[in-house]
DNA sequence: GCCAACGTTGGC
DNA sequence: GCCAACGTTGGC
């Protein structure tokens, strides 16, 4: 089983409207790196983060679980998606998502900053320099680490 | 809103 | 293949 953070601006889509709506397909990665990940390493059972970004709070809000297999993106087909690309076909897609499940929020934000301050978690790649990428794997180490400071 | 850091695109 | 221009992300 692996372990994951994925970011949302809460604005967008926050851990509130996962509580509500449950099931949500985690659609519009449009990089070519968090696809891989979706792709080529993310299964159902699988727990992630759930990060809001560009928030006051930035930070952890809840975890979800990956509820079900890879598979290929449908707003990229969708001329009247936002995320359309007209570069990915249904017999070549390109662009991937999984089905996320609300698993619980947490009791508060873990924001940004607490993460920051906490020495065991320095090489996390969230926590690098100019780093951007919106889904990235989470070591078992670092998960309990972040947990704990709930 | 600003801006640093990246990723992508496209001319050559 | 190089690289400048541009677009996007995301913290602040």
């Amino acid at each position: 089983m692996n372990y994951w953070l994925m970011k949302s601006e809460p604005e967008a889509f926050g851990i509130d409207d996962l509580e509500r709506v449950r099931l949500e397909p985690w659609d519009g990665i449009r990089n070519y790196q968090a696809r891989n990940f979706i792709r080529d390493r993310m299964q159902p059972g699988d727990l992630a983060l759930f990060y809001h970004s560009n928030a006051n709070p930035t930070g952890i809000a809840g975890i979800m679980n990956i509820a079900g297999p890879p598979r290929p993106d449908p707003t990229a087909f969708d001329p009247e998606a936002k995320y359309y690309d007209p570069k990915s076909q249904p017999e070549n897609p390109r662009w991937y998502l999984v089905d996320v499940r609300f698993k619980r929020k947490l009791r508060r934000i873990i924001t940004l900053a607490e993460l920051r301050a906490c020495p065991e978690l320095s090489n996390m790649q969230l926590l690098r320099k100019g780093n951007r990428l919106s889904i990235m794997p989470i070591e078992e180490n670092h998960w309990r680490t972040i947990l704990d400071l709930e």
